[in-house]
DNA sequence: CCGGATCCATAGTGATACTG
DNA sequence: CAGTATCACTATGGATCCGG
């Protein structure tokens, strides 16, 4: 069965290490246009429209790193890069997917609840600023 | 059926953002003590064994504010103060799982794949050594 | 007991220029 | 085309002191 009541230290570096990843500014955007199909570095940038030529690489050699994806190097002139995801790297996007969906479905609660939030706080300003 | 193809712009920046708060270094953590039971302020501290009383405050406010926890404020003296996860904040913390579970089923695959990488790279490095 | 305010070190990110 | 190198900036997190 699930192993999700298990909370041993090292369970917990490991989770906490991943969600770091998947948390990450890049990772997943990366991860989630890699599904489709491979793709060259520069096809790869201007599909993760705002991401640096800089955290672009760094991000890839992040998830090279952890077997997320492979790097296939041409030694052609130009030079061309395939980037791909290997099956660790299809198993996370699909648990993944599932963190997404959420997010979309509960987005609208989210956005009611920041507003509530928000809109108390700035209650709390005025009466201190009465009480002055 | 699951919304999972769909790629609007909208979409991806709330999946983006959800997916920082995941990412960041304390709110699952807290997620996850609070899913047993209402805890207070210095029973979570206690729980979530490396976090400073700041970050506990700022994580708390964050969850708070997107309507992941309640708090709840007793007058007494010395103050007590409760905080509980909401329905919202129940269903994060059963999606996360899913994630958690990946982590922990994936976790030798991905050392194994960092030894090797980082061992790849010391061979490069010996053989610029070796050239210079 | 709860948490706000301040100071400081560090890590993540971006802009730019340069290389094979 | 696919990077590397450098610099500057900002956000994040920890330590500490203070207050209701």
């Amino acid at each position: 069965m699930s192993p999700s009541h298990i909370h041993v230290p090292t369970d917990c570096r490991t989770v906490t290490e991943i969600l770091s990843r998947v948390g990450d500014k890049w990772s997943v955007q990366v991860v989630v246009q890699l599904g489709d199909s491979p793709k060259r570095f520069n096809e790869l940038r201007r599909l993760v429209s705002g991401i640096s030529q800089r955290m672009l690489t760094l991000t890839l050699r992040g998830l090279e790193r952890d077997g997320l994806v492979t790097r296939t190097v041409y030694p052609t002139i130009p030079p061309r890069v395939d980037y791909q995801l290997t099956g660790l790297g299809c198993s996370l996007l699909k648990t993944v997917r599932g963190l997404g969906d959420w997010a979309i479905q509960n987005r609208d609660e989210i956005l009611r609840a920041r507003r509530r939030f928000d809109a108390a706080g700035d209650e709390l300003d005025r009466q201190q600023s009465d009480a002055a």
